[in-house]
DNA sequence: GTCTATCATGTCTTCGAGTGACACGTCGAC
DNA sequence: GTCGACGTGTCACTCGAAGACATGATAGAC
C-alpha cells in the first residue's frame, strides 16, 4: 500500500490541527487566536504547526480549494454545444448549492468576512482561481475565444457572484441566491464578438 | 491660520517618507525593505515611522485613494439623460487616461502587482471602493436602480477593467487600453429591468 | 531481526511588523 | 512667562514566520 503510517498519522494531525483552529477562531475570532494556542490545543510546538500549515491563515482555506477544482472540472464537463455564458451559469450554480449546503462551509464564509486579513487572502486566491477558470472556457471543444473575452466572460461572472453575496449580506441571509444568480446571470450579457466590428 | 508649524511639518515628515519609501521599494522590493531601512533614511526611528503610517502597506497606497473619491465625483456629475452602463464606461475611460498618464501611478501599480501582499490589499480596498461608486450609480438624478442591480453594474465594470489589466500584461505593456476598455464595455451589457420577469 | 536513511518533533534562535510605556523636549494657548 | 498638549526617541514586548540542530521514531532494505 502506498499510504503508510506515516501520512495517515500526517492526514489525522492536520485535521485534528484544523479543528482545533476553526473553533478557536470561531470562539475568540481569528486575530486574537494566536499560533500558540492552536499549537497548545493540540498538544504540539509552535514550530510544529507551522510544519503543518505554512502559515495561519491557511488552516481557514484548507478544504476550500478543492471546491475551485471542480469548477474547472466542471467546466470541462459541460456539453460542447453550450454557449460559455450559459455554462459558467450552471456550473456556478452549481457550486453555489453545494457551498450553501454545507454548514462547515458557511461558517467558513462567515469568518472569512469578518476577518480584513482572510479576506484579501480569499481576495487574492480568486485572482488565480480565474485564471484557470478562464484557461478551461478557452479549452472547451469547439470554443473560439480569446484569452480576452474570456476573461470577460469569467470576470462577468464573478460579478454576478460578488453581487449575489452582497445582497444576501443586505438581506441579512434571508434571500434566495439561487433566483439571485439566476437574475444575475439574465441580466448581465456577454457579446462574444470578437473579429466582427 | 488653522495650519501650525506642527501640522505642516508632520505633512513634510509625511512626504519624506513616502518618497524614501517609493524609492527603496522600487529599488529592491517591497518585502526585501524593512521599516527599519525607511525610517533610517528619513533619520527616524522604526516606532517614529508608524507615527505617521499605520503600516509599510500604507505607505504605498498613500494619495491613491483620490482617484477613488474623483470616481465617485465624476459619476454625480455626469448628464442625468445618460445610462448608467455608459456613465460607468465615460467614468472609467477617463480614470484610466489618468492612471496612464502618471509616471508615479503607474509605477505604484507595477509595484502593487509585483508583490502579492499589496495586491491583497488592493483588491481588499477595492471592495470598498465598490460599494462607493455602487452606492454613487444609485443616488445619481432619475437613476431608478435597486441595490443589486447597481452592484451588478460595478461589478460589471470592474469585471472589464480586469480584462484590460490582464490583456495589458499578457502583451506585456504593447496594448491599447483605451481600445480594449471601450471594447469590453461593448461585449458587456448590462440590463436594467428589475421588476420585469 | 537488524541496520540505516528518512522523517517528525522539540528546543533554541533570529527576523520583521506592529504596539505599549515612559521620559524628554517643543509648540501653542493663555 | 507658565502649563498642558503633542511629537519624538528609547526600550521592551508580542506575534507570525523561518532556520539550525539534536533526538527519537519509522519504513524499508538486507
Amino acid at each position: 500500500m502506498k499510504e503508510g503510517l506515516r501520512e495517515r498519522t500526517r492526514r489525522a494531525v492536520r485535521a485534528e490541527l484544523a479543528a482545533m483552529a476553526t473553533d478557536l477562531f470561531a470562539r475568540q475570532g481569528f486575530d486574537e487566536t494566536t499560533v500558540e494556542d492552536i499549537a497548545q490545543a493540540a498538544g504540539m510546538t509552535k514550530r510544529s504547526f507551522f510544519r503543518y500549515f505554512p502559515t495561519k491563515e491557511d488552516v481557514v482555506f484548507d478544504g476550500i480549494d478543492l471546491t475551485g477544482e471542480s469548477v474547472v472540472a466542471d467546466i470541462a464537463a459541460r456539453p460542447a454545444d453550450e454557449g460559455p455564458w450559459e455554462c459558467l451559469h450552471q456550473v456556478l450554480r452549481a457550486w453555489q448549492e453545494e457551498i450553501h449546503a454545507s454548514e462547515r462551509a458557511l461558517a467558513t464564509m462567515r469568518l472569512i468576512e469578518a476577518t480584513p486579513a482572510l479576506t484579501a487572502r480569499l481576495l487574492q486566491r480568486r485572482t488565480e482561481w480565474r485564471r484557470r477558470v478562464s484557461d478551461a472556457l478557452r479549452s472547451r471543444p469547439g470554443a473560439e475565444l480569446d484569452p480576452y473575452t474570456a476573461d470577460l466572460l469569467t470576470n462577468a461572472a464573478t460579478a454576478v457572484l460578488d453581487a449575489v453575496s452582497g445582497q444576501w449580506a443586505r438581506a441579512d441571509g434571508d434571500a434566495d441566491r439561487r433566483a439571485l444568480l439566476d437574475r444575475g446571470f439574465d441580466q448581465v450579457r456577454v457579446a462574444l464578438g470578437t473579429g466582427r466590428a
